[in-house]
DNA sequence: GTCTATAGGAGGATAGAC
DNA sequence: GTCTATCCTCCTATAGAC
């Protein structure tokens, strides 16, 4: 049957994949608002117009749900560091941090809770997701590298801590403060966290 | 009666302070590691080894424990800058950084949950958290524009946009991270984020 | 104020018709 | 696969004896 009516076929699966992005769509939204606990399947379905039920179709658990939302922004970023137009290596670490920066922004990045361990279990046994954190670490790793060749990197971290210091732009709360206040718009907002992110608090 | 045996009155009063100390004490900590929505009140209980309906005796719900917490940290703080030798401004800064960092290593530092709307409302409304994050706050406020004025601040950064930065290490998963590599000592690792957070990733 | 036992409710997950 | 209706577990909160 699936031989004799591509087309169809094709239409229905690809309506189904349609809802499946609007679910982890509307997930990954929630879980960058309220945290994973906090969000509840109930919401996320009622969010997309869908019945609980049916929402369990397509992920067999919350968790499940809160993963896929997971490997879906880490194969995002796989490919935007792919697709990248080469620049000098520190060039390329400031590009990447400002797009995490305006992904948080717009409610796009869903934060990977330091709490749930079982979450966090059922990712490190992902093979999509762990080879996309390989790859995306290795590319910001070698360019890391290269810039610390150069001389361009702060002498007092190592490479690990560079790393670590980009990925923890991600779930930076100081956006939302200065969002809170409102005295600043977007860009700024940015602007700022990248200086004080790559230049310090500390006047040059 | 209270007047006849002031003693013991005072003896029992101390008792449930300590007792009240140690189920704060308790859910500082679990609100460290898993955050409000995961940790549970039985959990703070068993931990404390009180039985859950004791625990509500002291406080009515979940949500003033977890209030309680973040007060307690709030005055902690207080106290901390209130006692601070006085140093150059920068300095202040960077003793206050340091001791943040530490308190979070040492799992004393619960961290206020952007996403819980009711508990950050009951924050709000708390006179005593209130006046401890205006009077830290303006503490905080006085030594950045002094170092401000002295141009040893990162001139890209308004005032509050260090504040929030400083705020921001309470919570910062970086020190997780490397802790959990395991190829640097806690020393080691609080010296790499306060020299990003002070000098930033680049060089100078 | 401390306990045991339980009420009450929210939310994750499923049954079964269509 | 989608729905409605329901189950069931976990967790907050309380009742009531001591």
């Amino acid at each position: 049957m699936t031989s004799t009516l591509p087309t169809k076929v094709s239409f229905k699966t690809q309506m189904l994949q349609a809802r499946e992005d609007a679910i982890i769509q509307t997930a990954s939204r929630l879980l960058a608002e309220k945290g994973f606990e906090a969000m509840t399947v109930d919401e996320v379905a009622a969010s997309v117009g869908i019945a609980k039920a049916s929402l369990y179709k397509h992920f067999s658990s919350k968790e499940d749900l809160a993963a896929a939302a997971m490997v879906r922004v880490m194969q995002r970023a796989q490919t935007y560091l792919r697709d990248l137009p080469p620049q000098a290596p520190m060039d390329q670490l400031r590009t990447v941090a400002r797009w995490t920066l305006e992904l948080k922004l717009r409610g796009e990045m869903p934060s990977l809770p330091s709490q749930n361990s079982t979450l966090r279990a059922k990712l490190v046994a992902d093979p999509v997701y762990m080879d996309g954190l390989i790859d995306v670490s290795d590319r910001l790793g070698a360019w890391i590298e290269a810039a610390q060749a150069k001389g361009l990197i702060n002498p007092a971290l190592p490479a690990i801590a560079v790393l670590y210091t980009l990925y923890a732009r991600a779930c930076d709360p100081v956006l939302e403060f200065l969002r809170m206040g409102g005295q600043h718009d977007d860009a700024q907002i940015i602007d700022m966290v990248m200086s004080s992110c790559f230049e310090g608090l500390g006047a040059r």
